[in-house]
DNA sequence: ATGGCTGTTATCCG
DNA sequence: CCGGATAACAGCCA
């Protein structure tokens, strides 16, 4: 569900209350999401570092850390479908869906994960495979095409792949689609110029549209949420809530097309389903 | 209430 | 090698 733009306004978030923080003790409730370093390699890693800068690539945070001894390391996290992130008291109870919980010499940050798709674990291999920040400069049109060319996966597919453009999830795919007046189902490779053109600003648009809505929402990041679909953080703010009014075609089958009137329609690819306008996005 | 849906991705198989 | 299907898991919804 976390897709970049969820992970770079939680990232944010996060930073400044866990930098200088020291760990003090790591429980590891389900063994799997640490992988591969394991439960026992986690905690040897971890107790005892500070953190210090915390970043975002692609989906994953990279926590940056201290260690007295040695050179620091990094702890890399994945919210996966359902993870969450946050600090609390440590007099607070520690959630059911608890995964792995860090003890500070302040307070306790939790990783909180019901489905246990998510990650967390000292390995920064899984960074490597990632394609360049959609926002950066390495995103270039370029590169994209580059990365399209001779494909005969939907571009909605291709565009999933985490080293086309680092962070682009489900819901993010489809309003870049949109936004791009492409049909999800169109070959990659069969993109012209012009659509690669504007696929490539339409990346950058819906992606920095979305941090910079999240960034000025007040967020509760240890709330249940409300399912509204782009934070999934919920909100203790009066903010409208609810999808419609955010998505273009995520979640709307059947609805109007915003642009045209014309019935949204949902299909599914490689397993996910997939808004799009027909008359908007012609083959 | 049973079955189908869900924002991710590693892995398996043809 | 490519691409589609499946599995990992729990909750929510119709």
């Amino acid at each position: 569900m976390p897709e970049g733009p969820e992970v770079e306004v939680l990232v944010r978030h996060l930073a400044p209350l866990l930098r200088g923080r020291r760990i003090v003790s790591v429980e590891v409730r389900a063994p799997r999401v640490t992988r591969p370093t394991g439960a026992d390699g986690l905690a040897r890693g971890l107790v005892g570092a500070v953190f210090d800068h915390t970043t975002r690539r692609g989906k994953h945070l990279c926590f940056e850390l201290l260690r007295p001894d040695a050179a620091g390391g990094m702890l890399v996290g994945h919210l996966g479908m359902t993870g969450r992130m946050y600090l609390q008291p440590a007099t607070a109870g520690v959630p059911r869906h608890a995964v792995v919980v860090l003890e500070l010499d302040a307070g306790r940050m939790v990783f909180e994960d019901s489905r246990r798709f998510g990650r967390l674990h000292l390995d920064r291999a899984v960074l490597e495979g990632l394609g360049p920040e959609p926002l950066g400069d390495g995103f270039t049109v370029e590169f994209l095409s580059k990365r399209l060319r001779g494909c005969r996966q939907a571009v909605k597919v291709r565009l999933l792949d985490q080293s086309v453009a680092a962070g682009v999830g489900n819901i993010y795919a489809g309003e870049i689609l949109f936004l791009a007046r492409i049909a999800p189902e169109r070959p990659a490779g069969a993109l012209r110029p012009d659509d690669v053109s504007r696929l490539h600003a339409a990346v950058r648009e819906v992606l920095a549209s979305a941090i910079a809505t999240g960034a000025v929402l007040d967020l509760d990041f240890a709330g249940d949420g409300d399912r509204d679909g782009l934070f999934y953080f919920g909100r203790s703010g009066r903010e409208p809530s609810g999808s419609g009014e955010r998505f273009r075609v995520y979640d709307r089958a059947g609805l109007p097309c915003t642009e045209c009137g014309t019935a949204i329609r949902r299909i599914v690819l490689a397993g996910r389903a997939t808004g799009f306008c027909p008359r908007c996005q012609p083959d």
